[in-house]
DNA sequence: CGAAAGCGTAGGATCGATCTAAATACCAAG
DNA sequence: CTTGGTATTTAGATCGATCCTACGCTTTCG
């Protein structure tokens, strides 16, 4: 018994295998249809009982189209990037797109790594959310004219960019308060290195001054964006003299743990003292109160970034673009506004 | 002005503009040792002149290594398979694979398309939650023999597995109960066609009759696996004659849902109702009270799990192998019992 | 009846790298 | 000034598909 190597079967083998050319069984498989009908039903039995399996490598290799786009996240474990990069698997899958997995656990160097990968790879296109620095000018903006790029839910400099209008939700939030005769309104969760929170404290700070409410900086209490943070925020918030009723969030997260932390110091929320937060998770509704929140939608978020990668890998020159997705108010019971 | 059509840069090239040949380029690329030094530092300052950029999917197809593998998950906006596929994302990437991300919504369809797309990419391996059905015996099994592929935290027949003994876990946190003086306990959000959840209920079942109690098919509630599932479930618990007094939930955000419905209820959870939830999500340390829960860490089994496959990709031919993490109980307050 | 047109198919070059085997360079010893 | 051996370098084939051009055959028509 001579053990066969296990070749892989080609074109060549279904060509032979057929009595075609390799230029006529690639036709089969692309479906054209200038093959005549009895030589494509020779050919497909022939790819049948070979067992033949198409190798798009080494078609893209010809082509020049690698039909792989690479997404890069900061932190796929939150619900939110979560979300987003299911909605971009699907809409670059339905154009026939393979997505190329990163996660860069915020972490600039595995950042650069990564986008080092896939350009090489090479991918046709990279959506990315970048990883929180101080300077937007990093390695993704280096690439900028290189490769078609665009960054979701946080800017880089030179990029497509696709996201939500935080300051404008931050307004909805603090004047859904204002009307409920909240007064004295906290902003927790903050971050000074995201764009993201700086944009959402513009926001809270503008509709408080339009109010006739004065912005009081000791009443924005940064934190880490997660449950905890919010959870240890309240021990914070709880000491400011002439406390406040009512907050805003920096994301659903926080509120979550603003919520707990609150109601095991006797603070009833709903009633009393207001939560609002921002992105309007899943959990936001099965929370107790429910939680009223600032829906920035994912989902759209990441429809949106995808269909702006698409256009920009077909027109490579155009001028950038930016899609500003407008949040809306979810109103649940955590303000005491019941629907 | 004749506009360049922008030709990419190749080997040939960098091997013209060092006065070298493309084989002495590419040594240099892949940085053997037996180019000169000189030679070394020209090809070098070509590559940097023209900006040269690698192309790995050219030499993939020469040395027949894709450098890919497929990531196929069931829903990866779950908590759980999020640090899993992160987990994995990064041992694979440590061993220079790239990912290629696939999330099916439990879809056996998409499912099938994914495997097809990924195979023919071609992805060296791939790893895989298999979405939820009936038989196991579907779309991924089917190409048991072609392809190294592991399946992770849902079974499927004929490949490598990387899991969790969830009996155990189960029979753990039932003795738990049974030492704390809970006679009467319940399972939350179970689903036949989960093999995960068969497991669980069997080893729930187990502990209950190895502890002298007897298991009654009415205790066990099906849900689906989300929060509002276990929400929901509740008002069917508290119907039950001879109400339950403790709860084993099928996962933690279950158990999240479960707890809240509870209180809602005016049932204090932790003294007088026992709840256990299993995977020990972040959110369990920060719930109210904090939720005892089996810990069956995601992360290791990400690892498991791709580590698992890299040694399939070396021997495609060993046999199949199973790799089932051990769970651990971790005591929150939930049952009562503060450590 | 021969040229033009149309359809289906085939052959060879090509994408950008790597591999193989062999050629060339370099250097010290005989 | 060969010879032998080591150190570098190279031409050409190759991976598996697609593109381009041309060619054979049949049909159409002046």
């Amino acid at each position: 018994m001579d053990e066969a190597p296990k070749r892989r079967v080609t074109l060549v083998d279904i060509a032979a295998d057929a009595g075609v050319s390799r230029a006529t069984a690639s036709l089969v498989i692309r479906n054209v249809s200038s093959v005549a009908e009895g030589t494509r039903k020779r050919v497909l039995k022939s790819i049948k009982r070979l067992g033949y399996v198409y190798h798009s490598g080494a078609a893209n290799l010809r082509t020049q189209r690698s039909n792989a786009v690479g997404l890069i996240v900061s932190d796929i474990t939150n619900p939110f990037f979560a979300e987003a990069s299911v909605a971009i698997e699907e809409r670059l899958a339905a154009s026939n797109y393979v997505t190329l997995l990163g996660n860069t656990s915020e972490d600039r160097a595995k950042e650069d790594r990564v986008l080092k990968t896939m350009r090489e790879f090479p991918a046709q296109g990279i959506l990315i959310c970048p990883a929180l620095e101080r300077d937007t000018s990093g390695g993704a903006s280096a690439l900028a004219g290189q490769l078609p790029m665009v960054a979701f839910a946080r800017r880089a400099r030179g990029l497509d960019y696709a996201g939500v209008d935080d300051a404008q939700g931050a307004q909805l939030a603090v004047e859904h308060l204002y009307k409920l005769g909240y007064r004295r309104i906290a902003f927790i969760g903050g971050s000074s290195n995201s764009s993201v929170s700086q944009e959402r404290v513009d926001g809270y700070r503008k509709a408080l001054t339009r109010s006739g409410l004065k912005f009081d900086p000791l009443l924005v209490i940064p934190s880490t964006p997660t449950r905890r943070g919010g959870y240890d925020s309240v021990r914070k918030l709880l000491q400011i003299e002439n406390r406040p009723t009512a907050a805003l969030c920096f994301n659903d997260v926080v509120a979550l743990g603003v919520i707990e932390a609150l109601q095991l110091s006797g603070i009833r929320v709903g009633s009393g003292f207001g939560v609002i937060g921002f992105n309007n998770i899943p959990d936001a509704a099965y929370s107790l109160p429910g939680l009223t929140t600032v829906d920035t939608s994912p989902r759209q978020l990441g429809e949106a970034a995808a269909e702006l990668l698409l256009k920009r890998i077909e027109q490579p020159d155009s001028p950038t673009r930016t899609v500003i997705l407008q949040p809306r108010l979810i109103v649940r019971e955590s303000c005491g506004a019941s629907t």
